[in-house]
Parts: structure tokens; sequence; C-alpha cells
DNA sequence: AATGAATGAGTATTCATTCAT
DNA sequence: GATGAATGAATACTCATTCAT
């Protein structure tokens, strides 16, 4: 796994963010109140975000009609376009608050617990299913809606996404690279194995979190630890690696 | 992950089929020409089908209309309704057909590769990788349209694929029980395992073959090769297991 | 009731018949087995209208498919066009027989029937009423449907119509017209008194016959007998009627 | 005609109201400007009723779309949707509005004429053919669609149609059961002999007023006294009658 | 003559977006 | 800023009719 080849993008799974400027927003013209405005502004923005996404987490994209959004939200239809130009911007939206999310989880369990590489995955996945199970279908509503984003008029979004990924990417990194300059693991892109890593888990939490069945959180242990276990240590039996 | 917490249900991931039977098929009385029709009958269908496949792969399934597929199959557009009863159920023929395929990969990499698990996986693998390449995002419009599946009136569908689902991994879990048996492999829910692999190999070729790039050959090599390593080794260096 | 005005037209009620020369017919070659030929052609023929007859009254011309009636006439959908032009065409050709159905009962009843007026009317209300009995809905979809005639193209389909009507209300006016003479009935137009009665008895087993509840025998007596009172007599207490 | 047997029901014929709750203009919250909000909301749909109306009576409900309706009414099409939930709908509502009309012709003619049966019901009669004159087709369009209603899931309107209709039949009844008390008339159902007085008519309404001829105003006098005078007094020739 | 697969014109309905109030 | 009525482009699906076999 140093060649070049090694999923150099796992693009589409990982996601994370930084607060989208919304050129609407940016309409306010200062004045003295434009501190309080800005508040409100965001925190009505946040509302209808709220909204949005429980209902295309429940319903995808396509079955949600932006009138359920507004009701939801309890806004009137045409509010909604002062907060975003589109369905689709307010999808975007979701998605960024979404990688917002994972990002800062990544960071956290990076920084705050004690211990090497293992510990940190460990520690990082428990907190992302964790999380996934506060948001059922989460996964299942990134996965399904955010291909659409390949089609042309959005390739633009996609190299975006691609970015905040590595950034994620980089971060589960860190630990790895340590440890493999101390020997501890075997050299290889290091990327590209917290990328691999993170789709372990993410395909995990995305199939069993459907409207089947919620973890019980010892469950979670037990889940996150197998696939720490075969993340690292694979799973044959034995003692000449080679 | 001896415990049962682990992936019970990679639920959504590898789908295979049996070929539905169309009633509408049915209805064909038997007579001498009967042979012949049921022939024609077939390869409409399946040019139908190629059509479809095309399309939603390209547009998703939402962004592609009939009146598109029915052109670009070089059908009428009423036409596609003697061979499928709605648009839903032209996707589910899909479905089918990508699920047959996956199966019938699945079967041959283990029964016609030499060697152990290792080697078995590994051929399943570039087999898969190299299937993927062909349809392009293949992978994606699975995933992307397959949840829709989990909204109500399709779970016994659900259920069925589920059951699809468990008959892929039986198949490619038998080589690791024999490991296992062998003591070569730590013992742990083999079916469980197959089930990890297999979406690893799948997030990979999903991630891999957007409208981006198409691998070369031997990258294709090079990445199996790596997550069968990791499947099987860890990244751990190293001597001592648990 | 002398006066021009009355009911020149009860145009659209009550219809007969004479079998429509169908042209597709006429295209039969003469041959030794012609006879034959024709026998079975008509027999064909009537055996769709039978079809579609009991689908018309059952859900209405436009809620029932070619292919339902084909079906249900056991005959393959493209056979029909060999015995009418059209859906249309096969919607008259049941208005005929359902007229000419009319007309024979009108005749029977006013040759066969002993005494006068009152009685030959009545016998043709029993007729006619237990005629309905037989063919629930009967009305009802002649009533339902017939008023499309009026729609542009088919104008001259109205007017061949009202000729049937004529002869229709023609037959039942003769003794009307004969009791006239005799000074036993007031002098009006007889031919538009025929038409009222007529409808009477008709708006009668419109309704009667609903999907609701068959008359039993003696209840069409009593209705029928009412309505002759009245028609004759009037409501109005008198002193001295027959 | 004491007997029970007699048109319990001419169920589908005579068609009155009370105005259908919308649930589309409940939804308006109260507000100060509620009040002409309301009132526009109710000229829109009685401009969308008008044009509905004159174009399912010109073409039949099968034969008009919701475009040309749209069109006509000047309106786009999707604003027919927050008036009436489906083309079905937009029918009943016309039912609605002409059944209203008819109770509210009954209910004057019966109250502001002066004299008997005979001279009410004469009123009752010219006011209908008059309402009919201006709205040519009318009976037939009711006639025609009305059937629709028999098929399954409307069954629950035609309970609803049966009750407006023993309303308006009872209005009529009064002033018979008034002079049978002071035997005038001779006894029998009052509200089945309305029903049939009130059928006369429209069968004559409706045959009369075809895409054919309109009636001069004499001619509805000297139809509508026909009418009364065979109701009343028979047709046949009687010793001494009022 | 009988068939039924192919056809595509025709239509009800949805819903993101606009804009007057 | 907030609203929701108006809009019409877009689309799945139906079905009478044709025509090759």
């Amino acid at each position: 796994m140093t060649s070049e080849s090694f999923c150099g993008s796992l693009v589409i799974f990982v996601l994370f963010t930084s607060l989208r400027q919304t050129a609407l927003m940016a309409r306010q013209k200062p004045s003295s109140t434009t501190a309080r405005r800005q508040r409100e502004f965001l925190n009505r923005k946040r509302e209808i975000l709220r909204a949005a996404r429980e209902l295309f987490i429940k319903q995808g994209y396509y079955n949600t009609t932006l009138e359920e959004i507004a009701n939801h939200a309890e806004f009137g239809k045409g509010t909604l376009y002062n907060y975003f130009a589109s369905k689709e911007e307010l999808f975007h939206g979701i998605i960024d608050e979404l990688t917002a999310e994972t990002l800062s989880i990544a960071r956290r369990s990076m920084a705050e617990t004690k211990g090497g590489a293992r510990e940190k995955f460990t520690a990082y996945g428990k907190a992302l299913i964790t999380h996934a199970r506060a948001n059922p279908d989460l996964f299942n509503i990134i996965m399904r809606e955010i291909s659409r984003l390949h089609s042309g008029e959005y390739q633009f979004r996609l190299k975006e996404i691609h970015q905040r990924l590595k950034r994620l990417w980089q971060i589960l990194a860190q630990p790895l690279r340590e440890e493999m300059r101390r020997k501890m693991i075997k050299p290889m892109d290091s990327v590209k194995l917290a990328a691999l890593f993170d789709s372990m888990l993410r395909i995990y939490g995305m199939n069993r979190f459907g409207p089947f069945q919620l973890l019980k959180p010892d469950e979670i242990d037990n889940a996150v630890n197998s696939i720490v276990s075969i993340f690292f240590d694979g799973i044959a039996e034995g003692k000449s690696k080679g």
C-alpha cells in the first residue's frame, strides 16, 4: 500500500466543513443593530436546517417538499428563500453541518484520548457510531444523495468536499504517522489508511442503523473493538508477518 | 468479534439475485412458437434493462425519465410498460441483474481459485473491482438509490435483498470457516467477517470509480492486495497478537 | 298539450334500432361457404357485444378498456377491430342492440295485449321494467353515455337515434290516438304523450335499478300501476273515473 | 301508489346542497385581513367553478382537460389545485352548486306562490325550466356523469346526495300533503309523488335543451302547463275536474 | 382471420420558485 | 422580512389503434 493506487479518493465518504458563507447573509447592511440581526438570522437558518435535516433523513431528498420543510420549521414557504437560494443549497447546508460535526468529533477524539493510535481510533469509532445512533439514517442519507453531486453542474462542490475529506483524514492520519515512525505500524500511505478505517466504520454504521434496530451502548463497544482489532491486527492467527 | 454485535446486517450492500419471475412473461400461452417468443421477450427486456442501467448510473433514478430510457433503448415509451409495471420495477430489475452478476463472481472466485482464503479473496476482489470498472458508478447507483427501499411499501423487498446478501456472504464465508478450523484464522463469526471484507472492497470500488478516473489493471492489483493484506494481517507491525 | 311545444324531442331517451349495416361484414366475398361464414361472423360479433355490454354497464364507457372487453369476450385485442371500427362504434353497436330490444318489447306489448291503451301501456311498462331488471344499470349506462353523442362529430348519429325514437313512440301512440278518436282521451299530441309516458317509466327504472336493490315482481306491478294511474287519471281526486 | 314500492329512490335525479366545507379554505389563519382574503378565495373558487361548469356542460367530464379549464378560467393549471384537490372534486363542486340552486328554486316557489299545489307546482316548473334554459345541457351533464358516483369509492357521496334529494322532495311534498288532508288529492305517498313530478319536469328539460333549440318563454309556459295538467288530472277524459 | 407487441399522443398531478402584499 | 397564492414546466402512466406475423 505504498502504491499510489490506494483509495486516492474515498471521496464521497467523509465530509466536513466550515460554514458556507451565505451570500444572502452578506446582504445585511451594517448598522447599530447588525449584531442582533445577524444572530437572529443565524438562529432562523439553523432552525430551517434542523427541520430539513430531519425530513431529508426520514424521507430522502426527492421525497421531501419545500412545503413540508417550511411547515416543519414553522416558517412560510417563501421565507426559506431568504436563507437558501434553492432546495439544492439547503441540502448542501445540511451536508456542511454534518461534515462539521464529523470533523469536530475527529479532532476531539485525537486530541483528548490518551494512548496510541489504537486507543485514539477506538475513541473516534465509538464517538462516530454514537453520533450516528443519535441521527439514525444519517449515513444513509449522505450516501444516498451525495452521488447526485457527480452530475455536471456540481463538480465544483465535489472538489470542495474532497478537500474537506482530506482535512479529516489528515487529522486521523497523524497518530498513524507517528507510530509508523516508531515502527509500530507498517509503512503505508497514512492518509489512505485513515480513509479506509473511516470507511469501515461508516459502512458499519450505515447498515446497522437502518429503520431496523438501535445498538445498545455495549454493542457499539464490541463492534468498534472488532473493527479496530481487524484494522490493526488482521484476522489471521499468527506470529510471522511479512 | 466473536460478539453477536458485529455487522449483523451489512444489509444493503451486496446484493444478488434470482431472476424475478416476470408476471408479464407468464402470460404467454404455450405453443409451438413459445420458445422463440420467450427468447425475444427476454432479449428485449435485457435491452431495456441495459438502457435503463446506463442512464440510471449516469444520472440517477430521479433524474432519468422514462422517455429518455425508451429513446435510449430505441423503443416506444409505452413498450417499456409491457416489460416493467413501473419505473420502480424497472429499477428493481436492474438491482436483480447486478446482484446476480455479483453472486456469480463470488461463486466462480471461490470455486476456481487454487489456494487458501487469502488467494480466493484476492481473486474475488480483483474480479469485483474489474467488474465495477466496466460498470462505472455501479456501486454508487446501488448505494444511492437502495436506501429508498427502506421506505414503507418496499420493506418486503429489503427482506428479499437481505436474504440474497446472506447467500453471498455464506459463499465467501466458507474458506474462512475452513481456515478457522485449521487454526489459521482467529475464531470469529465467519459470515460477518465475509460481510466486512466485501464492504471494504465495495466502498473502495465505489469511491474509486466516480466520473473521475479509471484504474489501470496493475493499480487494481495493488489496491486489492493492500485490502487483503490489511484484512488478514492488520496494519500493525508485529509478532505478538492479543 | 296540443301545443307544439311539448317534448318535441325526448330525443335521447328511448332508442331503437335496426342492425347497423356493418361495412366490415360487407367485405365478405360471396362463395360457397358464405352463409356459414356470415353466421360465424355474426356469432362472434354478438359475443363481443355481450362482453362489452356487461362491462360498459358495470363500469361505464370511459372506465372500460378494449383489453378488458377482449379478455372478457375471449378474443384477442386486435380481433375486435375486425368487427368494429373503433371503441365508439362498439358502443353504438350496443345502443343498437338495446334499442332493438326496446322496440320489440313495445311492438309485442301493443299487439298482444287485449283491451285499451291503459292495458297496453300497463303491459308495456311491466315488460320494460322487467327487462331493465334483468339488465341492471341498463338505463343508467344509456343515460350516462348517450349525451356524448351531442358533441360535434356525432350529430349524424343523434338524428338517426331521433328517428328511431319516433318509430317507438309512434307505436305507443297508436292506441292513444284510437282512444282520442273515441273521446276516451283528451285530444293532445299523441306522440308526445307516448314519449312522456315512456320517460316516466324509464326514469323510474333508471333510479330503481342502481347498484342498490332489485324489485320483486309484485313491486314492479305496483309501481307500473301507479304510473299508469297517474298518467291516465292524474293525482287529483275526481268524480268519476273508470 | 300507496304502495311502498314506488320510486323510493329517484335517487340520482334532483340534487341539492349545502356548501361543501372546503378544507383548503380552512387553512386560513384568522387575522385582520382574513375577511378580504376569504372573499377573494371564494371569488376565485367561483370563477373556476364557472369555467369548469361551462366546459363540462359543453364537452362532458372526460373530454374536458384541466388545462382547458385553467385557460378558460384564466388561471394557471396549478392554481386549480389550490381550490380543488382533484378533477373529481371539481366536478363535485359543480354538482354542489347546481343542487344548491335547485333547492333554492324549490323553496322560493313553494313559499312565494299564492294558491294551491297546482299553482305552486306550476311556478316551480316554470322556474326550473327557465333556469335550465339559462344553463343549457345542465340536466344532461348531471345525468351523464352522476352515475359514475355509483362506483365504489364514491358510495358515500351517493348517500349524501340522496339525503339532499329527500330534502327537496319534502319541500315539494308539503302542499300535496296539505291538499290530501283536504281531500283534494288522492291519498298517496306525497314524497314519492313529488319525486315523480320533479322527474317529469327534468326529463323534459333535459331533452328539450340539447344543443338544438331554446324554448321561447311562452313555449315553456305551455309545456309546464301540460305537465301539470297531466300530473293532476291525467290524460283521460273525465267528467268533472276542478 | 386472429393476435398481441409496439406505439405515442394525451393528461392529471406535483412542486420548486416567484412575487405582490 | 415574512408570506403563501400563482405558476407552468416536467413526468409517470394509460390506452385506443396499428400492423407484422
